[in-house]
DNA sequence: AATTTTCCCGCAAACGATTGCAGTAACTAT
DNA sequence: ATAGTTACTGCAATCGTTTGCGGGAAAATT
């Protein structure tokens, strides 16, 4: 493909000046004659000039660009934090590459590797589910590459990283549903190797421990937060000899699933059973009944995320900062029953 | 900022060798000693050699990337169709960069020029909605970069795009529902200047005159898709004189916001007031009642539009094409009203 | 008038790769 | 022994910018 496009040399032939002085001329940089930079402006707008950035960038050797990586763009809540990390990098004049991984190491590793060697001054990730070694986030931090890890992150890398707390969020709809009157929590959990969600089940086993509920291992049901999955996960619920009288849920994807199934067994809620669901995604104001959920400040975090990893590249600090942010249950329909005054 | 990569300058001084030798050794071209290739590989092993993408695009001038431009990331149509883009982009051994406009012209003309400075080989794009003149888009075509858009396109511009049939598709839907029995139809439509909207809306009015209904136009109002005014544009139907006994939405966006208003009212769903929306987002079947919805090939659109700009990239073949997909209306509860037999 | 200062501008190297062409050494064929 | 291949490897230009340094002409100072 012949490159048609304009160059800075073409514009210094034309005027018969040099690249360096048209170079000047086009950044405003001083010591250019009036003249000669208006003639300079004035070719370049008739010929269209864009810079190379390509080049801009290999020369400067900054792109001032960062990658973000996420699982998938399809979930809300990533597709929202990115919206507030676009508009943080922004402001910073910084843009950003996204990437997703569909939650295959594979391609996170892919993924990332790609950005590197397309020079991204940073990185902002969130971890796939199958992702169980670090190797490749360990090698961004000894080739002093600044990341920053945002809700799916893992306590083996000591990396800056910007999450909330789970345990706690998890604790207090676990209380929340508790004093809603529910004696027997199950709790709908992501897969297995993922902490977010094992954070999540933890604060779920503190509340029942404070409250002196017992705790049943076949209550934690496992998915990969897909509706099939998360419907067998309720009916299989729904199925013990003594079925749940109430839910906690570690994603809204998995609620709303579930809620699906309750509703296909004709199962009242939050009469027979209460929930409470994790992101507060819009829809939870549109689901009947609507759905009690953990809402999570996610501009807070696109913003945070972008702040960490600003500071890394700028003052190159390599000192790890995490930044726990605080969630807030949203309480709606589905998870208040009454409660039998005594 | 020191770049403390490994080049391939340094390679081969440390090899004692050229750097087209390295150069040469790393890409396994032909004429290189087994020994040499073998010397040069273990010291870029050692070192984590990465090549610089940006240097090498620049010698190649060819960059393997696709920008895609979308006017919202948060919005499902959207992310899913880039799903499948990026999984087309991928198997053509293209990489993409993803950005977004946030509805905003400004922000639509600021990023489709760095993308182009980035030396993009091409572009998808779904136009914001304050686009309503295409100058950049005209400029993309005069530079002979190639385009697709895909879903918001626009009549004015003669370039390949892949949509769907939205006049027949909301014509079905709307003959759909006067088959239930609804005589009062009415349309929540989009902002006014955009043409999948107006499509859509056409669409229903053809639908009317072939069942020698009669059109009003206070029964077509237009919103921005957001959940306040959507719920303003269905409880402002309701308040009419004469309230529709069915309504046709532009997207679920607008339909879902819009039942959560007729609920709030008390309103049966599909018994008074029957409703088809556009997009077919999962989340209809969450719905109660569950949403009729017409669905789009995203899978198809996204390959399709992949395909179709790698034409233009690789047989610069300037030929505009319109793909025109097909959709499919899934009927749901919300618009099964029984019908009276006779 | 001579010197200094100011104002512009160009040369050439650099960023990190790729690549056409030329060149050297070893090997084969005569 | 000489010429002709073959097998490698290096030189240097190139991609499109930026930038330190140096230099010449005009303007200002003495």
């Amino acid at each position: 493909m012949k490159t048609n496009t304009t160059t800075i040399k073409e514009i210094a032939i034309l005027l018969g000046i040099s690249t360096s002085t048209v170079s000047r001329a086009l950044r405003g940089l001083p010591d250019i004659k009036p003249e000669t930079r208006n003639a300079v402006a004035r070719v370049a707008q008739e010929l269209d000039y864009q810079p190379n950035q390509l080049a801009k960038n290999l020369v400067k050797s900054s792109t001032k660009t960062i990658g973000v990586v996420v699982p998938e763009l399809n979930f809300y809540f990533f597709s929202s934090v990115l919206i507030s990390i676009e508009e943080a990098a922004l402001q910073a004049g910084y843009s950003v590459i996204i990437c997703q991984t569909h939650e295959s190491y594979l391609r996170e590793v892919n993924q990332i590797e790609n950005l590197v060697n397309s020079r991204v001054e940073g990185l902002i990730i969130s971890l796939a589910r199958d992702t169980t070694h670090y190797g490749h986030i360990e090698k961004l931090i000894r080739k002093k590459i600044p990341v920053v890890l945002f809700d799916r992150h893992s306590e083996e890398l000591n990396i800056s990283k910007v999450i909330v707390d789970n345990i706690k969020a998890a604790f207090e709809a676990t209380e929340h549903l508790i004093q809603r009157g529910c004696k027997r929590l199950a709790c709908l959990a992501g897969p297995l190797n993922l902490l977010i969600s094992n954070e999540r089940v933890q604060g779920f086993k503190n509340a029942l421990e404070k409250y002196n509920l017992p705790f049943y291992p076949e209550y934690v049901s496992h998915g990969d937060f897909s509706k099939e999955h998360s419907m067998l996960q309720a009916f299989n619920l729904m199925n013990l000899p003594n079925p749940p009288d109430g839910i906690l849920t570690i994603s809204d994807r998995i609620g709303f699933a579930a809620l699906h199934a309750l509703k296909q067994r004709g199962i009242k809620v939050p009469e027979e059973i209460a929930m409470v669901s994790f992101n507060n995604e819009p829809f939870c104001n549109y689901f009947t009944p609507s759905v009690s959920s953990i809402s999570q400040p996610i501009q807070e975090m696109g913003k945070e995320a972008v702040n960490l990893l600003l500071k890394q590249i700028e003052n190159e600090s390599p000192i790890p900062e995490t930044i726990m942010l605080k969630t807030q249950l949203v309480v709606r329909e589905s998870s208040m029953r009454k409660v039998e005054e005594n």
